[in-house]
DNA sequence: ATGGTCGCACCGCGA
């Protein structure tokens, strides 16, 4: 029985709740990984959730950030954060076991600006969730981490790849911590579907960017080796980037046989 | 035209 997750930045639950249930009703994934809830645990539409068939586990807080997984199957051995007693007030990583598998949903931070001091927390933060993995997970087990990375990882992850050299999201410094992360035993799951890129996952709402396909792939599904293996299928639903009120990125699918 | 949008919480900040 195959089985489907996604990965989808929501840019605020409250406001894309709507449409994150007509979602569920749409595809039925067995999991959904979510990031940029905004808003605090107690806040998140739970009861909806629950009512449309899925379990939740919500790492939220005020105004930034917030993670969570849905799944038709409940979820257990949650972690939330890597309490590492560094700087856990982010809640930008949250990890269960659920499907068969163990997922983790990560929002890496932006980074802001190559001058600011949330691009060191950036890659600071890249360097704690692979220490996180190398103490509390093993590559040989089935594991995804799905997110938005905020990493571009080549040229065919972006539209226009001379306008975005050397930033944030594509600095020779922030592709080496996620090759770090890759080579703790993860593949490329989407990329592997589709070797040939210039699929796009994220579009500024500004400057007509989604209309033009202006877009970069930022948003990952990483699966330990093993389970790659049984990457059927992968996809974006980019028409979850039009109508009203999209979020700016649209949701990643990955089906597993 | 050298910008242009969102969401949140407030009139700036983060993306």
């Amino acid at each position: 029985m195959p089985s489907t997750v996604v990965t989808w930045n929501v840019n605020s639950i409250k406001v894309r709740k709507e449409r994150v249930l007509a979602f569920l009703a749409r595809h039925s994934p067995d999991v959904v990984c979510l990031q940029e809830l905004k808003l605090e645990e107690a806040k998140f539409p739970r009861a909806e959730i629950e009512a449309a068939g899925y379990h939740a586990a919500v790492l939220g807080q005020k105004t930034y950030n917030g993670v969570a997984i849905l799944s038709k199957s409940p979820i257990e051995n949650v972690h939330r954060g890597f309490a590492d007693d560094v700087d856990d007030s982010h809640a930008r990583f949250i990890i269960g076991t659920t499907a068969g598998m163990r997922i983790a949903s990560a929002y890496f931070p932006n980074g802001g600006e190559q001058t600011s001091p949330k691009y060191p927390f950036k890659l600071a933060w890249m360097k704690r969730l692979r220490v996180y993995l190398d103490t509390h997970e093993k590559p040989n087990d089935d594991l995804l981490l799905c997110g938005d990375f905020n990493v571009a990882v080549d040229e065919l992850d972006i539209a226009k790849p001379d306008q975005w050299q050397d930033t944030v999201l594509t600095s020779d410094a922030v592709r080496a911590a996620l090759d770090e992360i890759r080579e703790w035993g993860f593949v490329d799951a989407f990329r592997q579907q589709h070797p040939e890129g210039k699929i796009f996952s994220w579009w500024d709402y500004r400057q007509l960017a989604f209309p033009k396909n202006d877009g970069l792939r930022i948003d990952h599904i990483y699966a330990t080796k093993g389970l790659a293996k049984r990457c059927i299928a992968a996809a974006v639903d980019r028409e979850e980037r039009k109508g009203a009120q999209p979020s700016d990125h649209a949701p990643v699918l990955c089906t597993f046989s």
